[in-house]
DNA sequence: TCCGACCTTCACATCAGTGTGAAGGCAAAT
DNA sequence: ATTTGCCTTCACACTGATGTGAAGGTCGGA
């Protein structure tokens, strides 16, 4: 398919589309007219990096992590090297310390939502300290 | 404190500590110099927003999240409007969503080190050699 | 008293992610 | 053959988070 249709598709603008290749994350081919040619995985993949993306990750990490997070047919699997490994071992833990920290954050919010929205009503009185 | 002992404290640069103060995200005292004056509580706000910067959030975001966070005293709980519940709920979507995606990716990341790693244990981390 | 370490504000710079528009090529339909 | 619509590259600009430096105030110690 042609960028719009991918755009259309994700929701991303063509704009963003070229930007990611730019970016080296997506490597559409070119069909006669110069045009841009994407596969249907490519959805799959867009969606992958605007979630990457919007968790807060450069395009410089998403595209070093990109060929090893299963989203297409990538990965011969032995072209890892040591230091590869040791990149990805860093990236999985700052991706946990991430996912720690919104879950707390998250758990918080939704505890004060439930507390003022359960037993609404009589006990205001009473604060007690929610999650830090 | 003062704003280099608050710094130092956190690892995050004085300028930002003024950064965050201008978005309305610390509200330091000020001493008969002039100077900001930070609170204990303050070194535990400052990582909580690092955290949530980190994970993509934006000042305007966490300003507005902040209060219901627990990260301190704040909030006497009654002083909630519906539409306030309703930007609550929707960023606690957000950051499950955020979460969801996080989690996913970090999972695929150990899912390949442990595929790659896991059959051959004895040889690893020596020079920049294939690993796999 | 001077120095050095810390603080202040102001302001410009950088970087990533986007928005947007200009100027033009290609192709299908009118 | 011109319109219409999508595509191309180029390029300038904005925002949010951050780096950095200038010019100067405060303060404690030699």
């Amino acid at each position: 398919m042609r960028i719009g249709e991918l755009s259309a598709r994700t929701g991303v603008p063509a704009r963003l589309l070229r930007y990611y290749e730019e970016q080296d994350l997506l490597h559409p081919e070119r069909d006669a007219s110069g045009y841009r040619s994407y596969g249907e995985a490519d959805a799959g993949r867009v969606e992958q990096i605007r979630g990457l993306l919007d968790a807060g990750l450069t395009t410089e990490i998403i595209r070093q992590l990109l060929p090893f997070l299963g989203g297409g047919i990538h990965l011969p699997a032995p072209c890892l090297t040591a230091d590869m490994a040791q990149l990805l071992e860093l990236q999985a833990s700052r991706l946990g310390r991430r996912i720690d920290c919104l879950s707390r954050n998250r758990d918080a919010l939704l505890g004060y939502l439930a507390a003022i929205r359960g037993p609404l009503q009589d006990r205001f009185g009473e604060q007690g300290d929610l999650v830090g």
